[in-house]
DNA sequence: CTGTATCCTTAGGGATACTG
DNA sequence: CAGTATCCCTAAGGATACAG
């Protein structure tokens, strides 16, 4: 085995050994997408992660340097989650996700108008995204 | 749980249950990269991917569409893996994983020159990626 | 060369209850 | 509200042998 018990040094393996899970891109796209901060808010999404599967995805991610984490000042009963700029990077990722997924996916349902419509506007789009996860407030594509 | 049996019906949930697993996209980058072919080539890549393993993630792209088969015409013993439209589609993603990793990862030792410079060149990467696939050519970034 | 067939092991994840 | 703590369980993956 490689250093540091990677598969290879490869950047692709890399990148999917850091969030390649099937949850901790979810968790980022709560955040960009819906503005998502709190524990409670990653718990209500729609594909229903456990807790404790949750707490172990928040921490890693933590853990990395792709989330950070501190005490809301107005009720310090809250811990918000907020992503870093390691965090704000996979930005481009989740858009080409969402773009694959949207012209492949039969249940979106998306037009190829609105799909061409969104790969050209493609850096105006994450540019936006960018904006809206560094304000912590929800990017609606 | 939602139809078919999918966390939920959102277009990037759908990518990554797609080929969001760890070996899939190792498979893609093969190909793309280093213009693969066959399962010997994919076999003996840097990650050590398991037989069984490997026969069951060709077995499952290539019923989602994202590969093809075909006998080699010349040499009727070797089977061969392309990637179809819907594979060739999955490029930008695996740019963007590239383009992170290399960001990130510390030891790749990208320089932030090089890695300013790819992002730059983005669509002409990109573009000549796409040629590369379409020629079953591997493709040197 | 291109896979199947087994066997085994383990990490990951659901469910649920509980705590500061 | 924001997590821990368990328990269970199964799909995914390593290893190895074998077959067409």
């Amino acid at each position: 085995m490689k250093r540091l018990d990677r598969k290879s040094d490869c950047a692709i393996n890399f990148s999917l050994e850091t969030f390649g899970d099937p949850w901790s891109l979810l968790i980022v796209r709560d955040i960009v997408f819906f503005g998502k901060k709190t524990y409670g808010d990653f718990l209500a999404s729609e594909e229903r992660i456990g807790t404790s599967v949750l707490a172990n995805r928040l921490m890693a991610l933590e853990k990395q340097g792709i989330l950070s984490k501190s005490t809301n000042q107005a009720d310090k009963r809250k811990e918000e989650y907020r992503l870093t700029e390691k965090g704000t990077d996979l930005i481009p990722v989740l858009f080409e996700l969402m773009s694959w997924g949207a012209k492949y996916d039969a249940n979106t349902g998306a037009s190829p108008k609105v799909i061409a419509q969104l790969q050209k506007n493609r850096k105006g789009v994450i540019a936006r995204a960018y904006t809206a996860a560094h304000k912590g407030v929800a990017f609606a594509a």
